[in-house]
DNA sequence: TTTCATGCAACAAGCAAAGTTTCATGTCTT
DNA sequence: AAGACATGAAACTTTGCTTGTTGCATGAAA
């Protein structure tokens, strides 16, 4: 239904690193999501803008974790991945010279802008560390170490 | 930058039909609103199957309210409208066999849910009336009777 | 110097809403 | 009965954004 995977794909990948692999390379991770190495890379700068991760190139080189999971808020990965439009509704960009339209916009603006503010707010609470233990619950009653960076090449 | 601009645009049709046309035809609305008749119709059957107003087929027929404002919320215009996917952000919908992606994806589902929960309660809470009011306390303060259904042709 | 990795830019593909065209159906007017 | 006017519905195109892909430059280790 969403359109925009990025704050899920994220978390999924820094669980991985955090509890997996260490240091992880564009390829691998990009294996962890079913995607391509780019893509990885185009996620993975603003995480390292942000400070939440650090990249080496060269022989050896790749993507490491900075800071451990319960100091990374599902707020940190929202912005870290550029922050896209929470909505897919509301009012047209550019403000209309109808009065009618401007009240609907600026109504439909308040709503929307308050219910941002509250589900970020809500991110704020949240860390990463939560959803990883929250896996860990899950493998501990399911038993099977299921894990899905396992093995599988590409193509 | 959201991406459906139906709810917005219909409560910006509501309006004008309640205030100011009483009945109009699918091209009048669609110069309200600046698109194309076919796309008002489109917009339209969904808050007829709803029976928030009503069509009449040719010579001097067209669209028309079947309650006042007051009795519709924007609850009932956005599933009117269809009721589009609320969030742009999201997990993937087909589930993956990664406990860890299962993880994130449940946690961030929940939290969404949470928040469109929130939302639609909202909804709920305001009529199309409210928002008319908006329109008019601006009107009076600035006194130009400035609308976007007048005159003007299409291209 | 070769190999392996990120960094970056440009372009193609996929998807959903919006826009468009065309024709059928129904209704009022003359 | 004929013509004008309106919705109804289907098919197709356009648009905007995310995602996917390719190519090349840069930097670091072996």
């Amino acid at each position: 239904m969403p359109r925009d995977l990025r704050l899920s794909r994220m978390l999924h990948v820094l669980i991985h690193m955090d509890r997996h692999v260490e240091r992880a390379t564009s390829e691998q991770i990009s294996r962890m999501i079913a995607t391509n190495p780019v893509v990885v890379r185009r996620m993975m700068a603003g995480m390292r803008d942000r400070g939440v991760v650090m990249s080496e190139k060269g022989h050896g080189g790749g993507w490491q974790l900075t800071r451990s999971l319960d100091k990374i808020s599902l707020r940190d990965v929202y912005e870290g991945v550029g922050a896209p439009p929470l909505f897919n509704i509301g009012p047209e960009a550019e403000l209309s010279f109808c009065l009618v339209e401007q009240a609907v916009d600026r109504r439909l603006d308040t709503t929307l802008k308050d219910a941002e503010t509250r589900l970020l707010a809500q991110f704020d609470t949240i860390t990463v560390e939560d959803v990883a233990e929250d896996f860990e619950q899950q493998l501990k009653t399911t038993e099977r170490g299921t894990s899905c960076s396992a093995g599988s090449g590409p193509t």
